[in-house]
DNA sequence: ACTGAACACAACTCCCAGTTGTGTAGCTAG
DNA sequence: CTAGCTACACAACTGGGAGTTGTGTTCAGT
């Protein structure tokens, strides 16, 4: 579908007159006249019933301008997604389906009226440049240590995502209604896609195994949630720890065991980071949103890394 | 924008290769090449990183991603709309701004996943034919004969649009907290855009005007709302009765007085008629809606033609 | 260094969107 | 009733651009 005849169906339709809508496109009649023949065309109905005295919508031309306006609006957002200067807020997390998904939608829900785009950057390093450099306005990211920010980038910690232990039927702890850390000791978990020096979340795990001098082990790519349920179902010694947010779609049969981390409970600190020179009026309302309903952080009884 | 270039960005977007978009698509690579090097240009923005390995999204390709989706979509819903078979539920309303439009976003919001096209049709007679002819899908209409329904049409009566006096400060009726029907016999009542013989609306005027002795005065145009207000509000003895439900944009200043009547109360009658054997499902929920959440009908106290 | 994979650039073709020019239908004034 | 006006459709033509073929470039893996 040719957005430019959509366009011209719209003046048209508002004016009652292909003249009116090609003189406002810079076309000759003729020209608009041929566009919209060929919508037609392609819709296999005729959009209006041409007069002596003008055009006039037909039914199918009636049912057909609410989404045409639909389109237009959608063309003007697409493009406005890229335009440097007042465009959408932008805004990086760590993953689509994480717990700071979770929050955003509820921002949203919250303020429906605000646009917003979400894009996933691959480690903190790219977001922080990313965010220095304007291309995105804000990020959501564990950060390790404060004094890794550059000059004129904020940092807020703004949610804990907790940490629960995942394990299959027949692994020891199947039946444990709580771990603590401390038990869970000598215990293979896995959690693929952990890389040597690698992004701020393998980061993030290597300092809980050393603190409770646990085995994590993160050896192979990341092939998909759903992977790694299958094999921590089928494993009799292999656990992970996952987020509480995501609310991962349990796969039918596997009987995985979902088990809350006590005493002290590992918690995923999320910061939002910003430039502090950045006037987009939304980051404002998102800053104000997440200390409003955002939970507290740095609960007693919860474990984060030192200097997050 | 082109809406084809949007296709191919997608694709090559969930693919990583560009060669795979244009497979799927049935074009070259390089066609695919040109087209998503045409959107970049016109966005201003590189959209891809480009590599040996094939495609990656930048930045603000990420950000694009979701609109180019939401393109794609308002696109097919655009082409449903006017699909013969299988299309969104096609209803035809006396006004789009009446009280059966305020039920029908009742609808919508009570149902969100269903899909609405909402047209406005001429009179009674075209509408009745369209409902013959498939072309939409229900109509809401005041129905002063249930005779007049072709066979295989059924008609259900389900809204009452109240009434009320809308009179300027300087109306004799100005000061009344209510005013029955036989007080407005001799008073001046003008509705714009009735017509002798007309639709179906200046017959139901025309019976009440006969009912209770009024006179009606439908001389000239509809000029739109605010300039019916504008008259009232400068007239002494010029009154206009409007529905209840559109709520009209009250200008400032004017010091309009909306009048209940009373004893009876009349109430313009809205009926569904449908084709018995349509059998679009939102045409069943439509109907159950209505009759759960409609009004009572025909209330003791209001007032409507016989037959309705 | 060689090979293969993947995208970009160049040259060419041809189709189609737009223009100019003209036809036709319907309303209105005299 | 006719002349004239208005508004859209049809016809012939033209130029630009989308697509194709052919080739170049870059980069990863062997």
């Amino acid at each position: 579908m040719d957005l430019e005849a959509v366009r011209t169906f719209l003046l048209a339709a508002q004016t009652g007159r292909f003249q009116d809508a090609a003189t406002e496109l810079g076309i000759t009649q003729q020209a608009a006249s041929k566009r919209i023949a060929a919508l037609e065309k392609e819709l296999a109905v005729r959009l209006f019933t041409r007069s002596a005295r003008g055009a006039q919508l037909t039914i199918d031309g009636q049912a057909f301008l609410p989404h045409a306006r639909a389109l237009m609006q959608a063309e003007a957002k697409a493009l406005a997604s890229v335009r440097p200067e007042r465009r959408a807020l932008r805004v990086d997390v760590i993953a689509k389906r994480s717990g700071m998904s979770a929050l955003l939608r509820g921002f949203h829900e919250a303020r429906p009226e605000v646009e917003l785009d979400v894009v996933t950057l691959v480690d903190i390093g790219q977001a922080l440049d990313a965010v220095r450099g304007g291309e995105i306005d804000a990020t959501f990211r564990y950060v390790a240590d404060v004094r890794v920010l550059p000059p004129g980038v904020e940092s807020a910690r703004v949610f804990d995502d907790r940490l629960d232990l995942l394990v299959g039927p027949r692994h020891p702890l199947a039946g444990a209604r709580t771990v603590t850390p401390a038990q869970l000791a000598g215990h293979r978990i896995w959690i693929p896609g952990i890389v040597p020096d690698g992004v701020e979340w393998s980061v993030y795990y290597k300092k809980l195994a050393a603190e409770f001098g646990l085995s994590i082990d993160g050896i192979g790519p990341f092939f998909g949630s759903d992977h790694l349920m299958d094999v921590i179902a089928d494993s009799v010694d292999v656990a992970s720890l996952v987020a509480e947010k995501p609310r991962l779609a349990w796969p039918d049969g596997h009987d995985l065991r979902r088990i809350p981390v006590l005493d002290p409970t590992p918690v995923y600190p999320h910061s939002l980071v910003w430039r502090s020179d950045n006037p987009h009026p939304v980051l404002a309302l998102l800053r104000g949103h997440l200390a409003a309903t955002g939970r507290p952080v740095g609960a007693p009884g919860s474990w984060t890394p030192a200097g997050a």
